[in-house]
RNA sequence: GCGCCAGUAGCUCAGGGGAUAGAGCAACGGCCUUCUAAGCCGUGGGUCGCAGGUUCGAGACCUGCCUGGCGCGCCA
């Protein structure tokens, strides 16, 4: 019809010698009408007269449009064509149209709108947890976005294949299992059960992080006493270091003296404990001598404060657990260095943790809804990514810093393609200094895997919005390394899910674990339906709470747009009214509802459109479920052209609304018979786009509620 | 300092250059002998962050600024 109307249009105005300028159609924006509107008359009018002043134009355009109104009124392809403000407005046959339309949906159920296979293979990345760590909210944000554009794809008929990557290696790994084998040796205390051990190992993730913690904050107490220390110190003794001893402090220790700013940089624990050593003999010395040594006081640091300083530091270096404190992180590296030299013992701890990781995110999954065709794994493509660095390096792409080997992007963009010289996209190392991995190589030899081994042409990876530089980056060294993919990589990127008191963060022990909101969710709907439907089995009510619950979870993460931030409401996820998952399901309940009874009272409910169906003067709120049963399609391909899940969300409420408007004002049991038969028909048609919109966004739609 | 994202009703958010800027929550007032009241109807509530600009027309586009979040070399 749109593309129909189009033609006609373009049509008079090539008639009337009007520019060739593309009409613009939008929907009659008036409830209880249904038709186009043309919206673009003022920009032709404009165009093809150039010098009216504001009033003149205003009438020129009323007068275009009763000129065009009148021609395509003519054609008789419109209930009813009118002029007015400007817009010449459409009216369709609303009978007509919703014969077609229902015809449609009901032919094909929820299949209804599925397109056509086309484009190319796209891949898409998304959920990818770190082992050792708990799931959160923030993580279902991820999943759930990631699930439902996967849908979205595969319904626009894209083909589509899911991807989860696993961070299953890296220095949280490290943490965890120096925790476990230093207070839980052989897991002796774990417990028992997939989501007990996957929370226990949360926990200890957590646990392992506060110590460390707290050895980081020791570590930088030393450092704030160290800092003007130092200074006075190197002012103290200035040039003349070799009078004082420097040279018998070990090599990788000296010069501190000489530059404050590097004092800790690079350098082990193990070296800080000998720095401070080394300052606080030195200082103590220099208390000692200082009748013989011109001081010059600068700042505020004066003797009084180095005496403070000194008894400080002393006093920090005397407490008993001093040491073991600063050398967690020490262990910590050893547990690295282990894992290098391929330790069996620690590969045995590894992986039993990992697969108890592997196992709860699984069992979450399940839970969520959440499928992936492959699964990869960090630890999988480490050697592969090292190997890229070194190839890289052989190419010139990769140079060597300070012993990382480092892309410098800008650079190369430059030197390879000609773009001017910019401070755009910066360096990305790819291999630490020690020549370790790091996620830039791993992601590059993912991206090699994705393009040559799975054939894919587009690339998707949801990724929270903090990693957004870091994409760019990425991408700009797939161009380098030749990759024609990289113009179709795309990071979707999405908003963090925030507390009232700030991040989510498993570092900082302040988290909303997914497995206590979903019981809680599980809780509260279990006790709405035991008040609300207290007849039903008590089967079925668990299972109906359980899917409002996961309903009320997803739909709560996917209903904001992705850039934006979800400050997360324990209550307002809590709340099944209004704009909420649970108050889809209900429309979709009721509309069951009135099926079941009709079918109970043996009325026939038609699945074929008869061409005596819908002969009669629709009422507006018929005209707007018709309305927006038709925009089911588009909606989903605005989903996938924006990669915005959130889409569907809206639409899917808004059917809703329009429903439980309809439901309220047209009886549909109790109505005459030809009209009864319409509403039945009606009612299948917005069960269908229920059950599609929300199943795409990953939510199920119970029969009863 | 530079870059990305956000700023719309008290709060949380929709708004595809087009007709009178909309929902939910919260507040107040109504509607269950009629297909499920997890619903419906009504009332109040807005300098669309600020200032310019483009346009017949700007909440949307451009420029500058303000506020907040995130990022900018060995975490992912």
């Amino acid at each position: 019809m749109h593309a129909r109307l189009k033609g006609l249009i373009v049509d008079i105005f090539k008639d009337a010698n009007l520019p060739e300028i593309e009409p613009q159609l939008r929907e009659i924006p008036f409830e209880g009408q249904m038709g186009l509107a043309l919206s673009n008359l003022f920009q032709i009018a404009r165009v093809s007269k150039p010098d009216l002043e504001k009033d003149e134009l205003k009438k020129y355009a009323g007068t275009l449009a009763d000129l065009i109104a009148e021609k395509i009124r003519n054609t008789g392809d419109f209930e009813k064509v009118e002029a007015v403000k400007g817009y010449v407005n459409c009216f369709f046959k609303p009978q007509q149209f919703t014969r077609e339309l229902l015809g449609r949906i009901l032919g094909d159920g929820t299949d209804w709108a599925r397109m056509e296979s086309h484009g190319g293979r796209v891949m898409i990345e998304y959920s990818q947890p770190n082992t050792h760590k708990a799931f959160h909210i923030g993580h279902v944000r991820n999943a759930v976005t990631g699930a439902s554009l996967v849908r979205c794809y595969r319904y626009a008929g894209r083909d589509t294949i899911a991807a989860n990557y696993y961070g299953d290696i890296g220095s949280h790994v490290f943490k965890a299992l120096w925790y476990l084998g230093k207070y839980h040796p052989d897991l002796k205390d774990a417990p028992d059960g997939v989501a007990e051990r996957g929370k226990w190992l949360g926990e200890i993730y957590a646990d392992a992080q506060k110590k460390l913690t707290d050895s980081e904050n020791l570590l930088n107490q030393v450092w704030e006493i160290l800092k003007p220390l130092n200074k006075i110190l190197y002012n103290a003794y200035g040039s003349d270091e070799a009078t004082f001893g420097l040279y018998t402090l070990p090599f990788n220790v000296r010069g501190i003296a000489r530059n404050e700013e590097d004092l800790f940089e690079g350098r082990s624990n193990n070296d800080v404990i000998k720095i401070v050593d080394w300052m606080a003999s030195q200082a103590k010395e220099l208390r000692r001598r200082a009748g013989d040594i011109r001081i010059e006081p600068f700042g505020d640091l004066d003797w009084v404060n180095a005496d403070t300083l000194l008894l400080n530091l002393n006093q920090i270096r005397s407490q008993s657990d001093y040491h073991q404190r600063l050398n967690r992180p020490i262990e910590v590296l050893d547990i690295a260095n282990r894992w290098k030299i391929g330790d069996p013992k620690l590969l045995d701890l590894y992986n039993e943790t990992r697969q108890w990781s592997f196992d709860d995110f699984k069992r979450i999954y399940n839970e969520i809804g959440v499928e992936f065709d492959v699964e990869f794994k960090e630890s999988e493509v480490e050697r592969e990514g090292l190997l890229i660095a070194i190839d890289l390096e052989k190419q010139g792409i990769v140079v060597d810093s300070m012993g990382a080997a480092i892309v410098e992007i800008d650079n190369q963009l430059k030197k390879r393609f000609g773009e001017p010289m910019q401070d755009k996209y910066r360096v990305l190392v790819l291999v630490r200094e020690d020549g370790s991995s790091l996620y830039g190589s791993k992601d590059l030899a993912l991206a090699k895997l994705k393009f040559e081994e799975y054939g894919i042409d587009e690339s998707i990876y949801v990724v929270g919005n903090e990693q957004k530089f870091y994409f760019q980056q990425l991408f700009q060294v797939l161009r380098l390394m030749g990759f024609p993919q990289w113009e179709r990589c795309f990071h979707l990127s999405y908003e963090l899910v925030m507390l009232p008191g700030g991040k989510i963060s498993s570092r900082e022990g302040q988290v909303v674990l997914y497995d206590d909101v979903i019981s809680e969710l599980r809780d509260r709907a279990l006790s709405v339906v035991k008040e609300k439907n207290p007849g039903l089995d008590d089967e079925i009510k668990v299972k109906i709470s359980e899917i409002v619950a996961m309903g009320a979870l997803i739909f709560g993460m996917l209903r904001v747009d992705t850039n934006k931030v979800i400050r997360f409401d324990f209550d307002e996820v809590l709340d099944f009214d209004g704009r909420s998952a649970p108050y889809i399901q209900y429309a979709g309940a009721r509309a069951m509802s009135i099926l079941r009874k009709a079918e109970s009272e043996g009325i026939e409910t038609p699945n074929d459109i008869a061409l005596s169906d819908f002969n009669r003067e629709l009422l507006p709120v018929e005209i707007e479920l018709v309305k927006i049963l038709n925009k089911l399609p588009e909606h989903i391909i605005k989903v996938v052209e924006d990669k915005k899940p959130f889409y569907l969300t809206n639409y899917a409420y808004d059917l809703a609304v329009k429903f439980s408007d309809f439901y309220h004002q047209c009886p549909v049991l109790t109505s005459e018979e030809t009209v009864r038969r319409d509403r039945l028909l009606l009612v299948k048609a917005v069960r269908i786009n229920i059950e599609t919109s929300l199943g795409l966004l990953g939510i199920a739609t119970p029969d009863v509620m």
